[in-house]
DNA sequence: CCAAAAGTGTTTATGATACACCCATGT
DNA sequence: ACATGGGTGTATCATAAACACTTTTGG
């Protein structure tokens, strides 16, 4: 092999930090590490990237290999590499970040991992390595985005109401929103289609059910509109 | 070693994007490979990440190997991954970006790399492995930045005029800036200090010089304030 | 006295915020 | 009929944008 390198290398891991919503809040997905180091402790998803294969690419494949979730749209986040985050030697690892529906997704416990479960955002328990950074820097991460983009659509289910996705806002931005602003911002983006359904089995009166439309989203991204909540 | 790993491990490299000013607009540092592959072509100035350094140090000492260049603020961009990146096998490399005064800095031509030179961002020469690429990201995230925080201080020299940053920042943004408006949101920021000096040697009224507290700016920065130009 | 850039306020337009009541439905 | 959340408009305030002339200095 021509040109070939031959420094002593670090290892590298991809990690995944999944958010989810549920009707407590916001949420991350973490697995229970079946074997050592932190054997027992919880940790977030992730695992060796392949010689073959990009980054992305191993990202999604530990995340389906250890949660069973899969087509999520992982986003970069991070590189942690410093010396010592691993006591098992030098380990640099690339972390992507995702928002998901907690309820359409259930996560099983898969091949890599004892099991796999979703943890309330502000309460986690022990992670393993540095985990509890990289946890942080996806969370502040996601506030700074949910402002200026709406990346909120992702947690919620395909179909819903205006005040699911007001609920939403409040909980990402930590904040009290007020009803009919809120209303008007959100279908001025014009980004949301009608779908002629309504909630159903409620004790009041029904809401009308929402749509996100990616495609349009993207259409007017590429022409400079600002997203701005 | 305990737990120690055992896989095929891909290449760890840093690199360094590095955005000057000068009269002529703004500039990026690059730097002529002395070996192969891609011998003679410009690049991006980086390296091999060492066992015991962290990434951030790793690409501050190959920035000054190559450059000379010392004492900059870097910040993490991203890193790319994609097999196929680097003919020599698979290579990934972090990348880090800074801001710095082109003419506060002169660069030479140092041990790792035949010669460094600055380069207008808008048309740079052809460049090795995916660094075009790169480059882009790079610039990219700095025109994002530069909207909603003062990060163009950077680029002036320590001392300077208001016309001077209101004409970074017609480069930056790439369209004219009112002089009024600019001047009113700038010192509306109170970020600047009056040096109490002015220009010298100009042929005309000669404008006051003003400086970045940074301090003050961080202070501002913590209690929320909003940077937006 | 001319050229060249520095410096300075006000008006207008636009978007953000605050705010309260009636409506539809299920029990 | 009542409880529960769904749905709607307007007035006010704050911030951004547009805009032109006088001042200083060196040549």
């Amino acid at each position: 092999m021509p040109y070939s390198y031959d420094y002593p290398r670090p290892a590298l891991t991809v990690d995944c930090v999944i958010f989810g919503l549920d009707e407590d809040g916001l949420k991350v997905l973490l697995i229970k590490r079946g074997g050592e180091p932190f054997r027992g402790c919880w940790a977030i998803p992730g695992g060796f990237v392949d010689m073959d294969e990009s980054l992305e690419q191993a990202a999604r494949r530990e995340l389906e290999e250890e949660t069973g979730l899969k087509s999520v749209y992982l986003e970069q986040l991070y590189t942690f590499g410093d010396p010592g985050r691993d006591p098992r030697g030098r380990v640099v690892t690339v972390a992507y970040w995702a928002l998901t529906r907690v309820l359409a997704e259930p996560v099983r416990a898969a091949s890599d991992a004892d099991s796999a479960a979703w943890f309330a955002v502000d309460d986690p328990p022990k992670l393993a390595f540095d985990h509890a950074r990289v946890l942080e820097v996806a969370h502040e991460r996601l506030r700074s985005k949910v402002r200026y983009q709406p990346v909120g659509f992702e947690l919620l289910p395909r179909d819903f109401t205006l005040s699911q996705l007001q609920q939403l806002y409040e909980i990402l931005l930590d904040r009290p929103i007020d009803k009919r602003n809120f209303r008007k911002r959100v279908m001025d983006l014009d980004v949301l289609v009608d779908t002629g359904e309504v909630q159903q089995d409620v004790a009041h009166r029904a809401a009308k059910l929402y749509r996100f439309d990616r495609r349009r989203y993207e259409q007017l991204l590429r022409s400079g509109v600002n997203f701005e909540i």
